[in-house]
DNA sequence: TTGAAATTGAGAATCAATCTCAAATATGGA
DNA sequence: TCCATATTTGAGATTGATTCTCAATTTCAA
């Protein structure tokens, strides 16, 4: 399913169809949660496929276009991404103690947010909430 | 003020007040909107002062856990920050067109954010929102 | 099957950010 | 004021994610 609206978006850009294009796209899609593009690219090598890195991140930033798969966070130490088909649109918190990520979808939020654009004249495409703060589990330890 | 504020974070965790951090608070505050820090670092050596890129990239780092800078995005071509101390809290639209920002706040939003965060047990600190899409001149020109 | 155009990959390049460590400095006490 | 010492500074090196280069390979419409 994925890979039908990946090719139909290649071809409506000229751009062709490749194993390497469909290897990662597939490797993608093996992730439940988010990833970063390095161990995308380890774990292409690991089951014998092939693709380079630069690929791995050609074909990341084409996914994103496409709008198949999102960036969840850009840290210092890279950046993270998710897919998005098949999974619901969610924002995300990020625990500073131990690093864990809670996601949430809210209705209330993305037509408040459709709302703030309306008054500002402005077109939203996508957006990225991340709360930062203390989990649950963080919380406790603290005291 | 913030120079009261950033001498006490600093004597409070056994940390020197030095000309540096000085300058360097000063210049961050001489901005209105939005910087980089190496606009900063340059904006520092033009009025003859000194501090060099190391102090720069460390002192930021000090201000923003002592709360008086955020960060306020994070691009391929580097961290935008603003200070927050004197202006109050807002979020942001960015535009894909044109890269121009449009900053916002909504009551409604901050108090819905909190009680998602109460739902998931969660004790938010600070929140990013970054809204992308075409502003009103680049809906414009599309058409 | 053919050929123009697109893509790939190994390694180089880029560039923001951090690190190194010897020299300079801040600070609390004598 | 002077001292002792822990902290900070800065020039340049290093890191690391990401992009770029370009010759060789592959795609795909005709
Ligand atoms: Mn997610
Ligand atoms: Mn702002
Ligand atoms: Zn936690
Ligand atoms: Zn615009």
């Amino acid at each position: 399913m994925e890979k039908k609206i990946f090719n139909k978006f290649l071809k409506e850009r000229g751009q062709r169809v490749t194993k390497e294009r469909a290897v990662i796209l597939q490797k993608t899609f093996s992730y439940h949660g988010h990833f970063d593009p390095e161990s995308l690219y380890l774990r292409i090598r690991e089951t014998g496929l092939k693709a380079s890195r630069a690929s791995v991140y050609r074909t990341l930033n084409l996914l994103c276009e496409c709008g198949l798969i999102e960036r969840v966070t850009k840290t210092e130490r890279g950046t993270l991404y998710e897919h998005t088909f098949g999974h619901g649109h969610h924002d995300h918190m990020l625990c500073i103690g131990c690093g864990s990520i809670i996601e949430f979808y809210s209705e209330d939020l993305e037509r408040l947010q459709d709302n703030l654009c309306r008054k500002q004249d402005f077109k939203g495409v996508t957006h990225t909430l991340e709360i930062r703060g203390y989990c649950k589990r963080c919380q406790k330890n603290k005291k």
